[in-house]
DNA sequence: GTTAGGGTT
């Protein structure tokens, strides 16, 4: 470029006149012309180029997520060397996204890209890249201010993914840093909802609060019917009554209704396909006796035809204020009572809440299409929903919340709102989980009823009054407030975040959480130990700022639970590695096995799954096998189902005869690729590679395998209760855990149920009857306290056997008993290093003296004036040579060969004089000769 | 002697 003159006045700064072209086709412009946003471009644009970090709001259907990037795209926000990068919390969306992304823009997918964990499409020529928001994450890693980015859009900030609101938080400090450099990154935070309050009014995140935009919607509008009573715990029937009014008395249109779990979802399928069969040439004749029975089938008769002929078209379903004439006015009267009368609530479609139990039986009005939706569903099966219904029927999905973010399903009109969601609840202090059915937050039974409105207007009835919704929460709480962190916090350190209560996170976590974190990735052995000192003092300050170690750097960049992460680190011995990656991998990847426990519908279906069950329950055994492999207990399950499924090609066929789930085999192969690559990267001497033959681990492997999982899972160590405290019957077959008062036992789906071994590791205690421990392998007692020493408390060393020297690590060596944290247990004496402190350098000063650390000295030990085991006597002070000895030591921190080498390293007459005073005045020329001692020759 | 929702590196 010419060079300006220094002469010449600067250049206006004006906002470059950049436009890049894209060439869409005219019905995609046109398309785009309807999205609210397009109304919004302009001024969505000037506060980017105004601000560093716009927040813009608008809710599904306003079209931001595809638009906005084009915008930026075409104000010239991305060039060869800069992209725009876009993060969704969803893999499924990240690549839907691009797809559609590219074909708007008339783009090849190698501009319009997208990377998730697994795989990812883009080039050189990238320039808008979909993400997930964990990828984002990991880019921080290599390379933290984001370079290659000039724009990052946070896509569903409303949700309050972990990663995003870590994303957040580093982004935040990324634009800071990026602005002092003059290569400003701008920022974008989209969220469907108004909830901003967590971003705008967080001092800590943002100094000044970023503008808010507001887009608007084009979603349909729903009418919301509330109960006028709550029932008290049969949602599910609640839920039965409403669908069966609804697909009776109103008009064409899916109907979706939110439940809480699969049992549940399976259950009402059930109940509703049995009341509204497929096929029912022939009205079912033993109902219709009685005048009720017949006055009813009338009507469903006239309903179904009348439903049928509103199902074309050109009918406005919503151009009615009241039922139509003659249907279901009986009824209503019936239903209504004094109270609603009374406020004249809206009469629109609402179907009342009696109890009335009708509908029970089969029954003649259109058949309804029931299908069950849930995220463990296979995917074919999932698929169903978004096919149109056979013709004649009406669409009726029974789901629970994957329908409401992560999936839209299509030609909803009626969504039928429990009101309940499941969540996993941790105890802060024990880690135990549970799951529990709690009442939702008023922003989800808002998006839930939103899926009625995606094609046209729509309702939505709600099993519970306004009153309670007025109680409900506003909005759930974000996901980092609910789980433990230590996976986030290890991320974060090897970021170089030491002090992580400092970091501004949008909503932080407890201080509890974050203590318990650090603690154990302390134990892990990923954390420095804060200093002994600062124990009593200013702890938990000291708690939460424990530098990285060199193996938390290696963990942190194995993309697993730091658990996990030290298993891997740990194996590359004895040639483990493959097993631990098989092995982590199905832990990490949840719900290995189908869910085959579900009450059959047919005696057929009943048979099948009974020896479908009884084959799963075979195959257990069989690859947890006999003696020394059955004590890696449901670890070894998890590998020999991970490598007999291998061996067979990773078939569905072989999937489904053996109970396991499909997907889940599917992602265990990836994240096994994955993570032998990942542990390729830090060890390529390992030369690793995915063996689809893997051969079984032999018995001594067996046994390193063992080991590896009790050193990664320390803090989830049980013991069998002992005789004393089985006089309480509660204790029956029970254990105890460090950190619980009540018993936990081994869960009666583990291969080890049985075996109640002494010692055993579980993956993680859920309570549901009992707390349970699932995923259990077994620990020798001795093991415990050389591969868990952090939780052990060590008695003084003793005596017999006596310390000794290890040539090979060139320290101290001796024998202490301990007892494990908390709760006690003793454990056997184990050779450990020698605790710091006088007696050790005592040790070493002897062992100096006999010649074991340095063999040059070797010979002058038969010259010397006092045996070197006066080091140790009580009596040693009145031996001046000594104390001298032992004082040049310590001065030196000399108490390990590599110590001692090092101050040699620094003065090489060091220790020299105080040595000499061990031997006759005529050999101290020849020591001094040979001084240091530290050659053989 | 079982009962688990939804995401992600």
């Amino acid at each position: 470029p010419p060079k300006t003159p220094a002469s010449a006045p600067p250049p206006p700064v004006a906002k470059p006149a950049v436009f890049i072209p894209v060439n869409r086709t005219p019905e995609m412009q046109e398309e785009r012309l309807k999205l609210p946003i397009l109304a919004e471009e302009q001024a969505i644009m000037e506060a980017v180029a105004e601000h560093p970090i716009v927040i813009v709001c608008g809710e599904t259907g306003s079209g931001k997520t595809t638009q906005v990037p084009q915008f930026l795209y075409e104000a010239g926000y991305s060039s060869e060397d800069s992209i725009i990068g876009v993060t969704e919390p969803r893999r499924v969306a990240a690549v839907a996204m691009s797809q559609r992304v590219a074909k708007e823009m008339n783009l090849s997918h190698r501009v319009v890209s997208y990377q998730i964990r697994y795989e990812g499409n883009v080039t050189e020529e990238t320039r808008i890249k979909f993400m997930t928001d964990g990828v984002l994450l990991k880019e921080i890693q290599k390379d933290f201010l984001l370079l290659k980015y000039k724009v990052v859009i946070i896509d569903e900030a409303h949700e309050r993914s972990v990663y995003t609101d870590i994303l957040l938080g580093l982004l935040s400090r990324i634009v800071a840093l990026r602005a002092k450099r003059h290569l400003p990154l701008k920022l974008l935070i989209m969220s469907a909802t108004l909830r901003v309050e967590d971003f705008t009014q967080n001092q800590r995140l943002f100094t000044t609060p970023p503008p808010v935009i507001k887009v608007e919607s084009r979603q349909f509008p729903v009418t919301v019917h509330f109960n006028k009573r709550t029932p008290l715990d049969d949602y599910s029937g609640e839920c039965f009554r409403k669908v069966c009014k609804i697909h009776r008395m109103l008009p064409a249109g899916g109907i979706l209704v939110f439940l809480t779990g699969q049992a549940e979802v399976h259950a009402l399928c059930r109940r509703l396909r049995k009341a509204f069969p497929f096929r029912c040439s022939q009205p079912q004749e033993k109902e219709e006796d009685s005048a009720e029975g017949m006055r009813r089938f009338k009507k469903s008769r006239t309903r179904a035809r009348k439903a049928q002929a509103m199902a074309l078209p050109q009918i406005n379903l919503d151009n009615y204020s009241v039922l139509p004439a003659g249907e279901g006015d009986e009824d209503r009267e019936a239903e209504m009572d004094d109270e609603e009368e009374a406020l004249g609530s809206d009469l629109d479609l609402d179907l009342g809440d009696s109890e009335a139990n009708e509908g029970e039986q089969p029954d003649a009005s259109l058949p309804l299409h029931v299908l069950p939706l849930y995220s463990l569903l296979a995917p074919e099966k999932q698929a169903q929903v978004f096919k149109p219904p056979p013709e004649g029927t009406r669409l009726c999905v029974v789901a629970t919340n994957v329908a409401e973010t992560s999936l839209t399903i299509p030609g909803i009109k009626y969504v039928v709102d429990c009101g309940k969601v499941k969540k996993r609840y941790y105890d802060r202090v024990t880690g135990v989980s549970s799951f529990r059915v709690t009442w939702v937050s008023q922003a989800s039974a808002d998006q839930r009823a939103g899926r009625a409105g995606r094609t046209e207007p729509g309702h939505c009835y709600r099993l519970y009054s306004s009153a309670v919704f007025g109680d409900f929460e506003q909005f759930p709480p974000p996901e980092i407030t609910r789980r433990p962190v230590e996976d986030l916090i290890l991320q974060m350190k090897a970021l170089s975040i030491e002090k992580v209560i400092n970091f501004p996170f949008p909503t932080p976590p407890s201080v509890e959480a974050l203590v318990a974190a650090e603690e154990l990735l302390v134990a892990l052995g990923a954390l420095q130990a804060p200093p002994k000192q600062e124990r009593m003092k200013k702890l938990q300050m000291s708690q939460l700022s424990c530098p990285i170690t060199a193996l938390g750097r290696t963990m942190s960049t194995f993309p697993v639970a730091p658990r996990y992460a030290k298993m891997l680190a740990l194996s590359q011995q004895h040639g483990c590695l493959p097993y631990t990656i098989a092995i982590v991998a199905a832990m990490t990847v949840r719900e290995l096995f189908e869910e085959l426990d579900r009450p059959a519908a047919s005696e057929k279906e009943l048979a099948e799954l009974k020896g479908r069950r009884a084959r799963v329950a075979q195959m257990k055994r069989t690859w947890a096998g006999q003696g020394p492999s059955l004590k890696l207990g449901d670890l070894m399950v998890l590998l020999g189902a991970v490598g007999a499924c291998e061996y067979a090609g990773c078939s569905p066929q072989f999937c489904q005869a053996n109970g396991l789930r499909y997907k889940a085999m599917l992602e265990i192969r990836r994240l096994r690729g994955q993570l032998t690559t990942a542990v390729n990267a830090v060890c390529p001497e390992a030369g690793l590679f995915l063996d689809p033959k893997m051969q079984p681990p032999t018995e001594s492997q067996v046994t390193y395998l063992r080991q590896i999982m009790a050193a990664g899972l320390g803090d989830h160590l049980a013991r069998r209760v002992q005789s004393e405290d089985l006089l309480d019957p509660k204790w029956k077959n029970a254990y105890k855990t460090p950190l619980l008062d009540d018993p936990v036992f081994i869960h009666p789906s583990s291969v080890l149920f049985k075996e109640l071994p002494e010692f055993v590791v579980y993956q993680e205690i859920v309570e549901t009857t009992k707390m349970y421990m699932k995923g259990v392998s077994t620990v020798e007692i001795q093991w415990i306290p050389s591969l868990l020493p952090s939780y052990c408390q060590f008695d003084a060393p003793l005596e017999e056997p006596a310390p000794s020297y290890c040539p090979e690590s060139g320290q101290v060596l001796c024998h202490r008993a301990s007892v494990f944290y908390r709760v006690g247990w003793p454990l056997p004496a184990v050779q450990v290093d020698f605790p710091e402190g006088i007696d050790r350098y005592k040790y070493f000063a002897r062992f100096l003296l006999e010649g074991q650390v340095f063999r040059k000295l070797a010979s002058f030990k038969s010259c010397l004036l006092s045996s070197p085991s006066t080091m140790l006597k009580t009596w040693a002070r009145l031996q001046p040579r000594t104390e001298t000895l032992l004082r040049a030591l310590v001065a030196h921190k000399a108490d390990s060969r590599d110590s001692l080498l090092a101050a040699w390293k620094k003065n090489p007459k060091y220790l020299l004089a105080e040595y000499c005073e061990w031997l006759p005045k005529a050999m101290h020329s020849d020591v001094e000769k040979n001084w240091p001692p530290t050659t053989d020759s």
